[in-house]
DNA sequence: AAATTATGTTAACTTAGTTTAACATTTTAA
DNA sequence: TTAAAATGTTAAACTAAGTTAACATAATTT
C-alpha cells in the first residue's frame, strides 16, 4: 500500500500524530485501476473521494447529444471525485475514467465523518484543499469568459505541460471547450506565427 | 447591528452555544455601503469575507481591453469575497462593487484563524459553505462548456428570477459571457417563439 | 508485417456570437 | 419638467468557432 505520497501531501497542510496517521491509514483504501475503467458514472452515486498516487483520470460530462465535455484531468498528487455527488450522496453529473493504469487512495463516504470526528485537523485540511479547488475553478471560469480559444490553449500548454504530453489532443480540445479540428487549426497557426 | 440573518444561516449547518455566538458577534463587523462603492478592487488585497444582509453586489474581472466579465452576483443570505485574495492575502483578481445600498457582516482576515481556534464548529461550517460554492462553480463551468448562450440565459432566468429583476440586462449578458446586443436578440427570439 | 483502430490534419461551408452604429426608451438629476 | 445619463433594441457586416468529410499518420492488435 503506497500511502507515502498522501501523507507527505497532508503534511504540507497539517501535522498528524502517529496515532492519527494510523487511524487514517486504517480507514482509507489503496487500489489500482486499469486504463479505461470508471471510478464514477453519471447517474450513480459517487462513493469515494480519491487521491491519485500514480496515473491519470479525466472527469467529464456527457450531454444530451452524446458529446463529452472534459471538466478536469487528475494526475499524481491531485484529487478526483464528483464533489456534488460525493458530498450530497446524489446521482453524479460527471463520469470519471482512467486514462492510464492508476493507483489511488480512496476515502469512502461513510468514513469521512468518522475521520473529521477523530482527527479534527482533517476538517481543516479538507477545508483548505477545497478552498484551493474553488479558487482554481473560479479562475478557470474567468479564463473561459474572457479569453479566446487560442489564448486558453496557450495558457493550458504553459501551465500544464506534463498533462498535455500524456493525453490525446482531442481531449485537450474538449477541456478547452472547442472542437478537435479547431484546436488543430490553432496549433498550426501558432507554428507558422513564430 | 442586524446579525440575525447570519446566525440563522449558520444555524442551518452547525449549532452555536450562547458563548460561541457572543464571541463570533464580537469579532465581526456590521457595515452599510452605498450603491457604486467597492468592497474590493483588482490589485488590492481583499481583507474581508462578507455575508450579505441586504442589497446586492457584482464580482467582476476587468480584462486588458477594459471589458468587464461578471463572475457572480451576491444578494441576501449569500457570501461575497475574492476568495483567492482573501485566503492567500495576495492582490485580488476581481472587483466587487455594490449594485444597491448594501448591509454586510464582514469577517476580517485577521480574526478568521481566531474564530477557527475558539469555535472549531466554524471550521466545519466554512468547509461546508465552500464545498457548496465549489460545486456551484463546477456546475456553472459545465453549463458554459456544454450549453448555447440561449440555453444559458433560459437557465439563469429560471434559476435566479429574483436576481434578473434587480439588475440591468447588460450585466446579465456579461454574466452569461455574451454581449448585451446578443442577449437582446435572444430575448426577442424567445418572445416570438412561444 | 499487415490490418485495424485511434488520433490528427486540412479545407469548404455553416452558424453562433461580436462589432459598430444609429436610434428608442427609461431613469435620474437639475 | 426638461435635460442628461443610463439602459435597451435593431440591423448590417464581420469573425471565431463548429460541421462535415476526406485524407494522413501513429499506435495496437493479429
Amino acid at each position: 500500500m503506497k500511502i507515502e505520497p498522501l501523507l507527505k501531501y497532508i503534511n504540507k497542510y497539517v501535522s498528524l500524530t502517529q496515532e492519527e496517521t494510523d487511524f487514517l491509514v486504517s480507514k482509507v483504501i489503496y487500489r489500482k485501476y486499469l486504463k479505461g475503467q470508471y471510478l464514477a458514472q453519471q447517474g450513480d452515486v459517487c462513493k469515494y473521494s480519491c487521491f491519485v498516487i500514480s496515473g491519470c483520470t479525466k472527469t467529464f460530462y456527457m450531454d444530451e447529444e452524446g458529446q463529452e465535455h472534459i471538466m478536469m484531468f487528475s494526475i499524481e498528487d491531485w484529487w478526483t471525485s464528483d464533489m456534488s455527488s460525493f458530498i450530497n450522496q446524489t446521482p453524479a453529473d460527471f463520469n470519471i475514467q482512467f486514462l492510464e493504469n492508476t493507483e489511488l487512495i480512496m476515502f469512502p463516504y461513510d468514513v469521512i465523518e468518522d475521520l473529521y470526528l477523530q482527527i479534527p485537523k482533517l476538517e481543516r485540511f479538507f477545508r483548505q484543499i477545497i478552498e484551493k479547488a474553488f479558487i482554481a475553478s473560479q479562475k478557470r471560469l474567468v479564463r473561459n469568459l474572457s479569453m479566446t480559444a487560442k489564448d486558453r490553449y496557450i495558457y493550458f500548454r504553459d501551465q500544464y505541460p506534463q498533462i498535455e504530453q500524456r493525453i490525446p489532443q482531442y481531449m485537450v480540445a474538449s477541456y478547452l471547450g472547442i472542437t478537435k479540428e479547431f484546436l488543430s487549426k490553432i496549433k498550426s497557426q501558432l507554428l507558422t506565427e513564430d
